[in-house]
DNA sequence: AATGACTTGTCAACTTTTTTAACAATCTTT
DNA sequence: AAAGATTGTTAAAAAAGTTGACAAGTCATT
């Protein structure tokens, strides 16, 4: 096992990997080879070997991976296995339909509780969790300790609503405005889904095709 | 002017290029050089130069860019000024926060209409957009030929209904299942939005801190 | 137990991509 | 007209990503 760093390549490609094993496994494959994971995934043989080399020997000569097994070690790479505990902020439309229609725990996640400024989404329950009030954001959090947080407010809170909650311990953002955050504070991360940004990728690609 | 095939990572930094100008342009500021908007980017402006050398001569020396027409530059090289025409297949919880909430136009596209399998919803209006029953898809789509299509529907009918999409004449596809899409017809687009691989690689930074 | 067919992990080479630095050309300002 | 500023382009440098090759080890069959 090579200890060098990671490359983001790599991390990127691994919820892929998972993708496929988990589909593997849900089929009740047994094994499979890099050779043939490589064919279902259109990569070579030779990147999903090296990939996997960054995080170990899961592997045997002559046989393969088990499916089963390779799943679950990608799924500990990843932290799938830990059950962060997440809050939701902001529960308009955007964080309405991922509190009801995601998948949090597949992903390794939980969500402990959802924060909107409405008075009229306060108090409701959606999938057994509560909406609470923006003014309890601090307290909860200092109290539980969720380590994720789900930015989905208007983008004029956003940098200003991440600084406190990087304070309270806040260590990871799911962030679905269209700001840029950031943060001089190290070890704190951000995946930031600029919807705009795809769709505008997507616009060029039509605009100059053929 | 360099007549070179334009990198992926140039095509993906262009939106945010046309997020930063169009801030600058509503902030009433009239001229900017590479090097104070590599400053507030956080790029050089060497990458900024050579960035915008794949399109043309946006610039003069001495004087560095006019915002204004910068802006409109990078919009017309996104297409943002062709309207492209779009449709929405999956009005559920997902698909009902984007009618509602984002601006399309804003990316340079039109929302033509909107689709769904529920006989709840179709009849129903949001934003002036009407939602048409599944059935009227084919039919609409023949009739009316929009260019894009964005997908909200469930995993297991996504392909299907991409190839059928893509018989029909849509080109690009705005992808919110979690399902990779494929087709050998040429110049027809994906952006895949995979919302659990985002959260996932989130969730291996926050496992693999310190 | 021996043989042959497979398949891994790793190394190093290779390729491609991305970034940076440098500078002649030329515009703005005074 | 001179001084200062800034571009577009080139080429070099650096980084990143990918591939091919093979020793070493495992499995299946006889």
């Amino acid at each position: 096992m090579k200890k060098q760093k990671v490359s983001d390549a790599v991390i990127h490609r691994l919820p892929r990997y998972y993708r496929y094993l988990d589909d593997l496994f849900n089929k009740g494959v047994v094994r499979i080879s890099s050779n043939s994971l490589g064919d279902k995934m259109g990569i070579t043989a030779s990147q999903i070997r090296q990939d996997l080399s960054c995080f170990g020997e899961f592997g045997q000569q002559g046989y393969g991976y088990n499916v089963a097994e390779l799943r679950a070690e990608i799924a500990h790479i990843l932290g799938i296995d830990l059950g962060h505990r997440l809050i939701i902020v902001g529960a308009g439309h955007l964080g309405h339909a991922l509190l009801q229609n995601f998948d949090f725990a597949k992903a390794g996640f939980q969500v402990d509780s959802a924060f909107d400024i409405s008075p009229d989404l306060v108090g409701t329950t959606i999938r057994d969790v509560t909406i609470r009030s923006m003014t309890e954001l601090e307290s909860y959090v200092e109290l539980n300790r969720p380590i994720v947080a789900v930015l989905t407010v208007p983008q004029n809170v956003a940098q200003p609503l991440a600084d406190k909650l990087i304070d309270l311990g806040i260590r990871g953002f799911w962030n679905f405005t269209n700001v840029e955050l950031s943060t001089a504070v190290p070890d704190v991360f951000f995946e930031n889904i600029h919807f705009v940004d795809t769709l505008l990728t997507l616009g060029y690609r039509i605009s100059h095709r053929g």
